[in-house]
DNA sequence: TTGTCAAGCGGAACAACGTTCCGTATCTTT
DNA sequence: AAAGATACGGAACGTTGTTCCGCTTGACAA
């Protein structure tokens, strides 16, 4: 888990040269895409703006699911690393837990369409889902118990439940400016509170 | 805004009998249809189902949203007037509130896919999108104001933003049985009780 | 330096979708 | 019964994701 070999195959040892160098301006050339047009963009876009042709993509990352996971990895593993910090430096459980979550937010709603196309039934985007929980299903469950042993939050929910909820709560809120996601997912984690 | 003129053109008078006729076989068949396969199904499905042409479906409904719409236009409408009798016959308007949303989320999770349909980026379900913020925003509005006036639920929030996240809560319910939406919509309800 | 050849590349080609178009069939009216 | 308006079917178009294959090119041995 310390380099690479989820979405795109050895990223550093081996292969030939261009190859490297290809996989490396697809990334940035999918980041650059997908923060003019969205996660959604079509993939001769970015295939365009990094001067390749489709099935050098498709070379490289096997699903558009694993372009998108390259690009994103680092933050999500950023995410994932503030969790248990979080716990440390918090005066509460619950406010770690709602910190965490708000980082959570933050990254999904910088990035369009990305909780959108988390939730899409298109198969071929199951394996970014599983990545996300995969990554982060612990960090969220290790929060949530811990506010639950603290007696502040009701207990019964399940992280997935709650990673679930505040992922679809921003879908979409990047397009529309009479709509704060930030502000519905606090309300969410406030009902989780425990009536005392 | 009595009879029809929405989303199927003239629904009722005039034009020839086929066509009137075509027009109830395609409801029923895309009703059908959308319980199959969601709301999203291809067009050719819907038509093959009817017996009928593509060219028929767009004939009768300019675009998808509108064939959604007639189709669940009689729900939302009971939906709609379920508002004002829920505040009446309710203890609180709080509980008139959380017992409207409850109807609203059942209508959302029974029907495949429709949440995510309403946050599509597809321009084309523009017109959906329209056609339940004109219908349920207003009761909703009357039903948040209610609650507040009561004093009963923390004040600020719009109920378009409410609608948006519960309807965004209902996103892929119906896929996921480790998910329950009505529960994080209850959550997210009690979050909006004023603390006190 | 040059020859060889696997690795990699570009983009044509395919399938599935929403939507449009128009020649043909059918209903309605006179 | 004939004429005209109306509606129908489905081929065709544009846009997607994805696959495939002939050609190019980098790496390495001689």
């Amino acid at each position: 888990m310390n380099d690479g070999d989820k979405g795109a195959g050895p990223s550093a040892r081996s292969k030939r040269a261009d190859a490297r160098r290809n996989q490396e301006t697809l990334l940035d050339a999918a980041a650059s895409v997908f923060v003019a047009s969205g996660v959604e963009a079509p993939v001769r876009d970015i295939a365009a703006k990094a001067g390749v042709g489709v099935g050098t993509i498709y070379r490289h990352f096997p699903t558009r699911a694993d372009l998108i996971i390259a690009v994103y990895r680092h933050q999500v593993e950023a995410c994932a690393e503030a969790g248990p910090a979080l716990l440390a430096s918090s005066a509460t459980p619950h406010a770690a837990l709602g910190q965490w979550i708000n980082l959570f937010v933050d990254f999904l709603v910088t990035k369009h369409g990305l909780a959108a196309v988390l939730r899409s039934d298109n198969t071929s985007f199951d394996t970014l889902h599983s990545y996300f929980i995969d990554r982060l299903l612990p960090v969220c469950t290790q929060l949530l118990d811990a506010a639950a042993g603290a007696g502040e939050i009701r207990p019964g929910l399940k992280a997935y439940e709650l990673m679930r909820g505040v992922g679809n709560l921003c879908i979409g809120a990047e397009h529309d400016p009479g709509y704060d996601a930030r502000r519905l997912v606090a309300l969410l984690v406030e009902g989780l509170r425990q009536p005392r």
